[in-house]
RNA sequence: GCCGACGUAGCUCAAUCGGCAGAGCACCCGCCUUGUAAGCGGGCGGUUACGAGUUCGAUUCUCGUCGUCGGCUCCA
């Protein structure tokens, strides 16, 4: 504990590196001035046209802005046209931003026929809460910005005159339905979003930008790259895995069983469904159940399909009496679960209702917490360096208070310890990571990795859980030293996510231009003519041989169309033989990235491809 | 689940004002024997998501259901 301090520093300086300089400086910058002023002028031509509306917030966010607003009506696309028009015109007023403090009386007066403004001032004036609803820690100061006909209860800050906003430069992207302070007990608001940018130049890069990110899309790669796909009459969320996206799950299988026994894990295979009981015991039904799909009833006995399996692993724990010396206990398994997630909330693979965990649960002693918990980050790391995953954030994910007793298992005492296990974890194994309220698992305290899709969506990836609730509620044991009976502590964790999750990552980081490994046909023998078609045959058995995904390209049609549909479906290496080639027993390689060397023996490709193969390699 | 938009051939997309539903690719059949991203010709392919309604007539207008997408809420 004594040297805590000082590493604490470190971390808080890399935290800040990593999140909060980031926000600090975008706070600061011209640019978020620029936004947060445009979403002023938007809301002033959204009030022209509907003088009834009543405004609530419109922050700057990550590429633009937005409004949210209540509305005598839904807004149409041709609204949003005529909005952006308006805003035109009045940028090119050059209308100064006024700010004015004042007191909650006043301000009070100025909005009086605001309801959502009034509320928002109440909050500041209680010294309690921001426009978010959060708590706030001082009394904050209240101001207004005005520019042109329009007035905001703001505190800024703005740009000197609308001037800087220039009218080429931005652009209102979409209206999506918000729930007021995001509650969905609230009432739904209309919420504009916009892009702005310092110049037309940043606009048009940040749209062509959008327009490549949609390319990557693992939706779209998927699709194209024939590696899943959803029917209709499977039913939403419940993806259908084709022999593409079949070859790619076996292989990250093979890597996870590959790093688990080494790491001692012992696999174990468990049903997907269960009595009631078993759910009822866990804690689940309580907590988890309207994440789960409903139970199925069979001679007057009740069936779950299973959303987790921790319960399933903790009855096999406890199966047996278990030794101080037994201790860890890691049991691993891909477990398939399903979650009734809400239809709108599902997202190709990154959401859905069927999946398969990377999955494991270990036991451990209250000493052993901190190194076992900090060898399972170190895995996470191992794999991060393995796919050359850069961007994420560790998110400490910890309880609220409010949420005691609802979301999370009422025992105050055990959150606070686990929660600074984890924290002391982090901290010693020098870790970076950021702590956020209200994020946990209804069992303990967490650490998620999150990354964020093509399309800017953020998704927990793997994630990393502390569970003092169910060993309890299972009565999990082990005998200590002292011959006496103690309660393990339970870690789960899942480093590569779950299948549907990671492949759809995969399928974004990569642009589907999977590394040798994990494509799907990793060979391609294009003959130029027929006349090779024999030796194409003969080629693609030897690769076979040796372990190698291969195909033959034996179509009628030309050379040229063959490599062009290799390289649509991004096959790594695409061996072209021709008459030369077949009389010397050489090939010339084509890799996906256009590359060539030609007549190469045939030995020499094979080493070269299960050198890359075997190395798990990102390069060709 | 909530707000909004969308749903045409296996895929990508057309179809003017409500007037016989079309193209490219893919697939099948031929011809061509070809050197690093599409050779040529022909053929097959549709209850316009599903179900009602309005109309002489609906891919087009209205309502409902299902699904997808953009958000909100929620999450591996």
């Amino acid at each position: 504990m004594k040297s805590n301090v000082a590493v604490a520093t470190t971390i808080q300086e890399r935290k800040r590196k990593m999140s909060q300089q980031i926000q600090e400086k975008y706070e600061e910058s011209h640019l978020y001035k620029i936004r947060h002023s445009a979403a002023h002028v938007m809301a002033q031509a959204v009030l022209e046209m509907f003088p009834e509306a009543k405004y609530t917030i419109g922050p700057p966010v990550e590429n633009g802005f937005y409004y949210d607003f209540d509305l005598p009506r839904n807004l149409t696309p041709e609204d949003l046209e005529k909005i952006e028009k308006r805003m035109r015109q009045i940028v090119q007023g050059k209308h100064e931003f006024k700010k004015t403090v004042l007191s909650a009386e006043e301000a009070k007066k100025i909005f009086a026929d605001q309801p959502y403004k009034i509320e928002l001032i109440e909050g500041l004036e209680q010294g309690g809460f921001d426009e978010y609803g959060n708590p706030l820690k001082e009394k904050p100061e209240i101001s207004i910005y005005q520019h042109d006909s329009f007035t905001d209860l703001c505190r800024g800050p703005h740009v000197e005159s609308t001037k800087e906003i220039k009218p080429d430069a931005f652009k209102l992207m979409n209206v999506a339905g918000a729930y007021w302070r995001g509650d969905e007990n609230n009432k739904m608001l209309q919420r504009i979003y916009g892009t702005a940018w310092e110049n037309a130049q940043q606009l048009k890069d940040y749209l062509h930008q959008l327009e490549e990110a949609k390319k990557r899309d693992h939706r779209k790669l998927g699709k194209e790259l024939e590696i899943f796909i959803f029917d209709d009459e499977v039913g939403p969320g419940l993806p259908l895995w084709l022999p593409n996206g079949g070859i790619i799950i076996e292989e990250l299988e093979k890597l996870a069983k590959e790093m688990e026994e080494k790491a001692g894990y012992q696999r174990v295979r468990t049903p997907v469904v269960s009595k009631e009981d078993l759910f009822l015991h866990s804690g689940h039904l309580p907590y988890y159940a309207e994440s789960m799909y409903p139970p199925m009833e069979l001679e007057g006995v009740k069936y779950y399909v299973k959303p987790m399996n921790c319960p399933m692993h903790h009855k096999i724990f406890g199966s047996k009496l278990r030794s101080y010396r037994d201790l860890p206990i890691r049991l691993a398994e891909y477990g398939t679960c399903y979650r009734y997630e809400k239809s709108g909330e599902l997202f190709g693979l990154m959401r859905v209702r069927s999946m398969q965990m990377n999955d494991a649960h270990m036991y451990v002693t209250e000493e052993q917490f901190e190194q076992e918990f900090l060898a399972v980050i170190d895995l996470y790391l191992k794999y991060f360096d393995l796919f050359g995953i850069e961007k994420y954030v560790m998110r400490f994910s910890k309880h609220s208070k409010a949420g005691l007793g609802k979301k999370y298992v009422d025992n105050e005492r055990l959150w606070n310890k686990t929660e600074e296990m984890v924290r002391r974890a982090m901290i010693n194994g020098d870790v970076p990571f950021v702590e956020v309220e209200d994020e946990a698992a209804f069992y303990g305290p967490k650490i998620d990795v999150q990354i964020w899709s093509v399309i800017g969506r953020e998704f927990s990836l793997a994630t990393n859980q502390v569970d003092f609730a169910q060993p309890a509620r299972f009565d999990l044991k082990y005998t200590n030293k002292d011959g006496q009976e103690e309660m393990p502590l339970c870690i789960h964790r899942a480093p590569l996510s779950t299948h549907e999750r990671m492949v759809g990552f995969l399928l974004e980081h990569y642009a589907g231009n999977f590394p040798v490994w994990l494509s799907p046909e990793q060979v391609r023998v294009i003959p130029i003519t027929d006349g090779q078609n024999e030796y194409a045959e003969k080629i693609t058995a030897q690769l076979r041989e040796n372990g190698i995904r291969c195909h033959a390209d034996l179509s009628a049609q030309r050379m040229n169309a063959k490599i062009r549909s290799a390289q649509l479906m991004k096959v790594p290496y695409m061996l072209v033989v021709g008459d030369n080639e077949m009389k010397a027993g050489q090939v010339s390689l084509r890799a996906r990235d256009g590359s060539q060397q030609n007549n190469i023996p045939l030995g020499d490709f094979i080493a070269r491809a299960r050198d890359r193969i075997a190395r798990r390699a990102a390069e060709l």
